[in-house]
RNA sequence: GGGUAGGUGCCCGAGUGGUUAAAGGGAACGGACUGUAAAUCCGUCGCCGUAGGCUACGAUGGUUCGAAUCCAUCCCUGCCCA
């Protein structure tokens, strides 16, 4: 058996570092692998950073290996000091709980959880119940403090300040794998490319303790061609979770990326074919726009679901085609007294703008239509005339369109 | 615990008694240009507002006609010593 699943993710751009590339090669070519990622439960959605690594898990487990989706009720309680310049927010037990169980319901959707195909585990239900002592014995003994320091993931973090607590998330990961390795027969850790030093300290500390050869690897971080974090929003991130991040707004992402990153979303995003995933990134000018459309549609349906992608589609269209249905753009719903009052109080109360001064702003620098028509004075009130079969289409900016609703 | 340097707007960072809603940069937003792209240029970027007012420089008190700037106490952080 020559073909690989490690080849696949190597073509489509995944793989950014691995311990020993041919040994893992021949491994995924070879034998069914158990393996992991692990998933810090530090907000209550998954956001497009780990729907890399849930396509990732998804190719491999398409590929016949098995997935572990590590949630970490454990390790989040102490977390990860990898690229932070500050110490994270401590997240109460309730929070991790709550969170921990928003994962497993978001994860659901890209990972088969059919009979043992693939697991979620908590790292809490081991970590917290080890004996300091015990630990310190039976893995402190393993690393030496120079190492860990030497390690690139508390670079920044020395001037800054790292405090005990968050030197021991490395040790706490490393012992994930140890614990997994011996529970599940599991191989290979995989993650972001900032996990670089964790995953080698699991990698290790499993070779001295069982003997066995282990493996660990990296994928690419999402990144823009100008080596800005992808995923990042006005209001922060991309959620996976159609309530934090609209699925209208999350088609209007990845429809409006940079010409420059198309290949690289459609290749980590989609599970388009390789060729085609060529041929769309290889188109110049406006004809990459048919590009993005198939990414920005690809990648909602794999997140949202068909439906929702084709009403999110079909929203955008209606705005900036003329076809298509305007049901499904974000819509304001118009309350009884609403009817000759200001506009600016009404998109303000809608959420359109975050303060009379930022609307009056908009307005004054003409960026904002009220039916195609500019809006010149702030203080212009909504009538019944504004209103066709009891809708209006108000447009913010060039492209944020809101429907007023009666 | 001792010494020392700090905590400023979304982020970085100037500012050491009035001219400071607070330089500069980044991010973000609007306009022009375009392809729902990038780059570029112009503008905006605490809240309410016609004027004008209000709130803000770790927290709380105080000095002063007037404080981000001075004093006191407290909280937090870096570095050095223990």
């Amino acid at each position: 058996m020559t073909s690989s699943i490690f080849d696949v993710l190597k073509e489509r751009g995944y793989i950014a570092q691995c311990t020993n590339e041919e040994e893992v090669r021949g491994m995924l070519a070879n034998e069914k692998v158990t393996f992991y990622v692990g998933f810090d439960p530090t907000a209550d959605s998954l956001h497009v950073g780990h729907f890399l690594g849930l396509m990732v898990m998804a190719h491999m487990q398409r590929a016949g290996h098995r997935p572990i989706c590590l949630v970490g009720g454990g390790t989040g309680t102490v977390g990860d000091p990898s690229g932070r310049t500050d110490m994270r927010k401590m997240l109460t037990d309730a929070d991790i709980e709550h969170n921990c169980n928003r994962f497993k319901e978001q994860m659901a959707r890209f990972i088969d959880f059919g009979e043992d195909k693939a697991l979620v585990v908590n790292n809490g239900d081991w970590l917290r119940k080890l004996n300091y002592i015990e630990l310190l014995r039976d893995v402190g003994a393993h690393f030496t403090v120079n190492r860990m320091l030497a390690a690139e993931c508390y670079k920044n973090r020395m001037e800054k300040g790292l405090t005990f607590l968050e030197f021991n998330y490395m040790i706490m990961q490393s012992y994930d794998f140890l614990e997994l390795h011996r529970r599940y027969g599991l191989k290979l850790e995989m993650g972001g490319d900032d996990q670089w030093s964790n995953i080698i300290g699991g990698v290790e500390l499993t070779r001295r303790k069982t003997g066995d050869a282990v493996y660990g690897l990296t994928f690419t971080l999402l990144t823009k061609s100008d080596g800005q974090k992808m995923g990042k929003t006005a209001g922060g991130a991309l959620w996976l979770d159609k309530e934090k991040t609209p699925v209208y707004d999350f088609y209007q992402y990845w429809r409006n990326v940079d010409d420059a990153d198309v290949e690289k979303c459609l290749a980590l995003l989609t599970f388009l074919p390789m060729e085609e995933v060529h041929r769309l990134g290889s188109l110049q000018d406006a004809a990459i726009n048919e590009a993005k459309k198939i990414l920005a549609y690809e990648v909602t349906r794999l997140v949202h679901g068909q439906e929702e992608a084709d009403k999110a589609q079909s929203a955008a269209e209606a705005v900036f085609g003329g076809a298509g249905s305007s049901e499904n753009m974000p819509t304001i719903q118009l309350a009884d007294g609403d009817m000759g009052s200001r506009l600016l109080d009404i998109l303000v109360a809608g959420g359109v703008f975050a303060s009379k001064g930022e609307g009056r702003r908009l307005i004054q620098q003409n960026g904002l239509s009220l039916n195609d028509a500019k809006v010149t004075d702030p203080d212009c009130l909504l009538t019944e005339e504004n209103l066709t079969d009891g809708e209006a289409l108000v447009k913010k900016g060039k492209k944020k369109f809101y429907r007023l609703v009666k």
